[in-house]
DNA sequence: GCTGTTTTTATGTGCATACATAAAAACCTT
DNA sequence: AAGGTTTTTATGTATGCACATAAAAACAGC
C-alpha cells in the first residue's frame, strides 16, 4: 500500500469521506486517532483535526474526548436550508418581485399568539398581512405579529411599500429564533389571496424570533401551491 | 472603554455576535481586520480567525480575501434540519415505532422516475411502498424506487421487517444527495394508508441519493397531516 | 465485589510563525 | 484615458508546541 500524503485539510477530508463512503470505515467503527492519521497522511495533527471536525459537523462522524472518533451509526443527514428575504428569493429565480400589503392594524391577539409573546394579558400587537408576488402571481402570503416596541425608532413604518419580512430582517436585532415547516390546507381567505382553490395544500413556514428573552416577531408564511424548497445533502 | 480580553474563540465569537446584534457593526459594514481584532481582544490572530469563520458559516458575515470581512447585508438564516432514520425519529418522540410493508415489486417505472435514474430505457427498478407508524397511528408513507444493483449483496432483502429507509442508510454508500420539502394533497390511495381524509394537506419530503454518478434511490415520504419539522436558528 | 480516586489518553484549543492565495489598489504603458 | 501589469494586503491555512479537558480505564481501599 502506497502511503499517500495528504497535505491540506481538504484532501484529508476528501480521503476520510472516501473511506466512509467506501465502507472501509463502517458505521459504528472507531477510526484511528488524530496522531496516527497525521502520521499516515504525512501532515500535522492540527490538519487532521480540522478535517475531522468538518466531517463531524456534517454528521458523519461522532467525536468524543478520550473515547475517540467513530463513524456515525445513525448517519443523520443535515440539510441546511437558506432562508433569505422573500424578495431576494424571487429575484434569484429571475422573476419580477412585487409586494402588496393586505392589512395592518394594532390589535389584541388571541390567546395563542399572546402566549408566545409572553406580553401583558391584553396588550395590543401589530398585525400585518401581506402578499408577495412573483411575475404578478401570488408567491407567498405573510401573516405576521410584531411587538410594537421594535418599531419605536420607525414610527412612520406601515409596511405599505416594504415588506415586514425585509424591514425586520434589516433593522431588527435578534439573538435566536425557531423555524418550522409544515403543510396546511388553505382557508377560504387564504386561498382567495393566493388565488388557488380552497383547501389547497400549501407549504408553510412558521418562524418566531427573539431578542434575548423578548419575542420580536412571529410570522406564518403560506406559499402558493406547488412551492418546494430544495437543498443538497 | 475597558479593552477587555477575550482569550478563547468562543468568547470572541460571542463578542462578535453581540456587536452585530447590537448594531455596533451594521449590515454591510466592513469590520476591523483579523490582526487588529486580535490585538484588541488580546489573543492570537488564529483565534480571531476561528471565531470569524464560525460566524461566517452561520451566514452573518461575508468574508473575502483582501476585501475583508463585512456584516452580511442580507442576513441569510441557515436552518439546519436533521434528517434521521424514521424509526429513530419516532422513538425520540417517546412513541412506539412499528413498520408495515405495503408492497414490493420489480417493475419498469414511468418516464419521470426512469429519467432520474438515467438507466437503460426499459430496465426494471425495485419499488417499495411502506408505512411507518407511531403508537399504531400512521406517521409517514414511504414510496421508494431503488436501483436493483444496490441489493446485489443482500439478495434476500424484501424490506418486510426492516424499512428500506433504515436498511439503505445503514448499508448503502452514497456520495451526495438532494432533498426537497413541499406540501401535497393526498391522493385517495395515500389518504387510505395514512388514514386521513382524501386531499388532506400532507408534508412531503423528496430525496434522491447518488453514489458518484449513479442514482442509488429515490424516495417520497408523505407525513400524516399535522406533521411539522422544527429547528432553531 | 463494590465503591471512589487517580492515571491515562484522545480530542479541544491557543499561540507564534510561515507561507499561500485572491483580489483590490496602485502603477505603469501606450 | 484605457488597458494591462505589479504590488499590496486581508484572509486562508500548515506546522510544532503547549496545555486544557473530558472520560475511559486502571487502581486503590474497604
Amino acid at each position: 500500500m502506497t502511503t499517500q500524503t495528504f497535505r491540506d485539510w481538504q484532501s484529508v477530508q476528501t480521503e476520510v469521506l472516501r473511506r466512509i463512503h467506501a465502507r472501509e470505515w463502517k458505521p459504528g467503527d472507531l477510526i484511528p486517532n488524530e496522531a496516527d492519521l497525521a502520521q499516515e497522511f504525512g501532515c500535522a495533527r492540527t490538519t487532521v483535526n480540522r478535517a475531522l471536525r468538518a466531517v463531524a459537523e456534517s454528521g458523519l462522524l461522532d467525536r468524543r474526548r478520550k473515547a475517540g472518533t467513530r463513524v456515525a451509526a445513525q448517519p443523520i443527514a443535515k440539510a441546511t436550508m437558506n432562508i433569505a428575504v422573500i424578495r431576494t428569493e424571487v429575484e434569484d429565480r429571475g422573476q419580477t418581485y412585487t409586494y402588496r400589503r393586505v392589512s395592518f392594524e394594532k390589535i389584541v391577539p388571541d390567546a395563542i399568539i399572546q402566549g408566545s409573546f409572553k406580553t401583558g394579558d391584553a396588550s395590543p400587537l401589530l398585525h400585518v398581512v401581506a402578499l408577495h408576488l412573483a411575475d404578478g402571481a401570488p408567491y407567498a402570503l405573510e401573516d405576521r405579529w410584531i411587538d410594537p416596541n421594535v418599531l419605536a425608532n420607525a414610527p412612520g413604518e406601515g409596511f405599505e411599500t416594504i415588506s415586514a419580512n425585509e424591514w425586520l430582517l434589516k433593522n431588527t436585532p435578534y439573538t435566536h429564533g425557531q423555524i418550522g415547516f409544515s403543510a396546511r390546507s388553505a382557508t377560504g381567505d387564504q386561498a382567495a389571496l393566493l388565488q388557488c382553490p380552497e383547501a389547497s395544500a400549501v407549504f408553510t413556514i412558521d418562524r418566531t424570533t427573539w431578542d434575548q428573552d423578548k419575542t420580536v416577531t412571529q410570522v406564518r408564511l403560506l406559499f402558493a401551491p406547488g412551492h418546494k424548497i430544495q437543498t443538497q445533502l
